[in-house]
DNA sequence: ACAGAAACGAGAGCAGTGCTCTTGACAGTG
DNA sequence: CACTGTCAAGAGCACTGCTCTCGTTTCTGT
């Protein structure tokens, strides 16, 4: 539909990728709240006005930011090598996660860290942000299939409330066990903590540098959503 | 030493206060990085000069902000139920630190949000941060000492560099297998990776809202480290 | 008790910000 | 060719953190 029509609209779209190029700079360098819109139309040598042809606010080029943040994080997880055994496999997107993780520190406390005063994350984003999370869950529809997840014995069924919240992972990943799933949700969090306290310096003085106590993590989590 | 000698040191520590007040108010309604020292100022009836007589930069006033956010979060979770039971008395902590982030979601996030950009955090703050991770410590070692402690049989002994890391926290709960020391760190992570997605809106559309599937995740992490 | 030192609040000013509005130039279409 | 919509430019608004100077107040050493 709009692959390029005529002159104008590919000139668009290129200006378009070049403001986004020149924020992730700026963005590596400044971090996200520092953003100055001023900044990237005089690194393009364009007035600051120019940009508002482009993306109508400050908050819209951060939302593009944010989603092209989702998505690369995204597809380098989906990237992680997979050899067939669950539990490498495991730990090679949980490596992925991380290794993208530190080589974007700015894009990833875009995406995991406080949220932008007020700044409202619009709906656009969730679809790229449960990619990581639907990665993990079809790790483990996979691994059950071929008798690699046993459901550990100290898992807890959820009930109540929780065994209703349960119903949108069942529905994703149908042959895992609930109480799988909720120690899927459990280890999601782990992972994304463990990496926010290591970017964000929480960690130093104690498990810093945290490669092995990363690998040491990642491993007991597999262990402990049941992959065997 | 300080306990308010002249006229001038006591208002000087009262303005200070009222300067932290004021800021915590606007903390709390536009968020960290939207602090305004300008606006700060405006609502105390001074000028904004005034304010670089008791904080020398915004940078100073946010660190002090940070303390104090790391101080109320460590007594409130200081403050949690004890009754004595270890895995009670867990998931009281867990109650107790979720309590506050929810009453305090703007500190919450100054401290464990995406760090300020350009600021870097002294070493003043280290001490207030380790105050919840210590009385998780404290309290599996009288744990151990009553032997409600049980290491897991799963959790691997650290070894290598990640051994020599564990040390530090030997030294702080030296009846606490190292195994069950490494697992701590990994709770602990874990907790505050819970907290954030909670609370930056990551968990909107599966386990939001989150009380059940916190409840579940405080006893499984109780059971995890090996309380009993 | 009193002079000097230190601390203080007020105000002006600098360089920077996001954003709006208007103006004039250009490209695409009839 | 003329019309229409898009574009970059620039001025301007209200705001920011921060610095400097000013006259005043408060403390302190003698």
């Amino acid at each position: 539909m709009n692959a390029g029509r005529t002159a104008r609209e590919r000139a668009r779209a290129e200006l378009t990728e070049e403001i986004k190029t020149a924020a992730r700079q700026q963005l590596a360098t400044v971090g996200a709240e520092a953003l100055s819109l001023r900044a990237i139309s005089r690194e393009l040598g364009m007035v600051s006005s120019a940009l508002y042809r482009y993306f109508a606010s400050r908050d819209e080029l951060l939302t593009a930011l944010i989603i092209d943040a989702y998505d690369a994080l995204g597809a380098a997880a989906e990237a992680a090598p997979s050899g067939g055994d669950p539990v490498d496999d495991w730990i090679a997107v949980y490596a992925a996660v991380r290794d993208w993780a530190r080589a974007n520190p700015q894009e990833y406390a875009l995406i995991y860290g406080s949220p932008i005063s007020g700044y409202q994350a619009p709906q656009t984003t969730v679809q790229p942000a449960s990619r990581v999370p639907l990665l993990l869950l079809g790790l483990l529809q996979r691994a059950q299939a071929s008798g690699r997840l046993v459901t550990p014995p100290d898992a807890p069924s959820p009930s109540g409330a929780l065994a209703q919240q349960t119903e949108v992972l069942v529905a994703l990943a149908p042959d895992v066990p609930p109480a799988v799933l909720v120690r899927t949700v459990i280890v999601w969090t782990q992972l994304f903590g463990m990496l926010s306290f290591e970017l964000f310096g929480q960690l130093v003085g104690s498990m810093d540098p945290a490669d092995e106590f990363f690998a040491s993590a990642s491993r007991q989590m597999a262990a402990f959503v049941g992959l065997s």
